[in-house]
DNA sequence: CTTAATTTTCAAAAATTATTGAAAGTTTAG
DNA sequence: CTAAACTTTCAATAATTTTTGAAAATTAAG
């Protein structure tokens, strides 16, 4: 395989996987992009190499600014912007992590307490209903637990060995 | 809160949640239904509590089925089928993390693996590109790792040692 | 200040995804 | 077998999400 094709395949494989960590397509092509680029690109640039618009890429970008995954960066003598995003993998993954935790899982959370300390009326429909959304919020602060913190210490030598044992 | 409102709330909490695991809304409601049903319910009353289509509760119960979530299950007598979904939380977490590898993080891990062994042309641009496949890559083995045996070994001392060192 | 370069906004259009409902298909009872 | 009870299919429609592009806003240079 040769580097067009190489690219082509990785940015189109990342913009799907987008999907998985919850962001759209356009907006994970441009990381993507940005990802095996060696130098910070333009706004133009990025219009060039994914066949988006210039609205599209405006938003998308500043999307992904807001995530705190990708960073502007300015170059003596030129207006217009350069853009760049963080190229350590564990590092993107920590803040993909506690993105996706404060926006998703979290409300999830306090949702599921809100509905646990409903009034119990003794029915065995209720009794149900606390039940499983008892069971839900505690798998849900586990899977909130290894998302955040799990990603947050994959340099800690132990982890690494507990994850060797089982893989 | 009473039962009607908690009930409302735990199925469209449920509902918003589906995309984290990648189902759509319909899917995951039908799911939380379920979920919190004292006894298996058919297709009609389905589509009463969640005012949908009888073709739209057909087909997503059929994925549900696929997905190895709910079954079917047979009442003497009656010629109409009830459906019943997986109670255990632990037990569907697990079904959902290996479903989710295996339709989406395999297919990602197998490209990956064909464009970091990619023509090495000497350039910057390439070595850039198959530097940064090769780190995604060993993310994305981890991850697959974490989520399809982890959660598979709730019981199992390793996981639980994680869970607690980190938590 | 004025002008040109650049980015942002947002209503409209396009693309995608989800839902409906009626017809076709299947299954079981009699 | 036939008929009734039920489930599935799928083309049409609706809802939602994404993308466009031109106008407005912003920024910096002269």
């Amino acid at each position: 395989m040769e580097y067009q094709e190489a690219k082509q395949k990785f940015i189109s494989t990342w913009g799907s996987l987008g999907t998985i960590w919850g962001i759209n397509k356009a907006m994970a092509q441009i990381q993507a992009l940005l990802f095996i680029s060696t130098e910070p690109l333009t706004t133009e640039q990025i219009m060039e190499e994914l066949q988006i618009s210039r609205g599209n890429t405006s938003m998308n970008v500043r999307q992904l600014i807001d995530w705190g995954i990708v960073t502007k960066e300015l170059k003596v003598g030129e207006r217009k912007e350069y853009y760049n995003t963080e190229k350590d993998v564990q590092e993107l993954a920590r803040i993909i992590a506690k993105e996706r935790s404060r926006r998703e899982i979290q409300p999830v959370i306090k949702t599921l307490q809100d509905i646990s300390s409903m009034n119990n009326d003794g029915s065995a429909a209720t009794a149900e209903l606390i039940k499983q959304t008892q069971a839900l919020l505690e798998l849900a602060e586990t899977a909130d637990t290894v998302l955040t913190k799990v990603v947050n210490h994959k340099q800690n030598w132990v982890s690494n060995a507990l994850l060797k044992m089982i893989k």
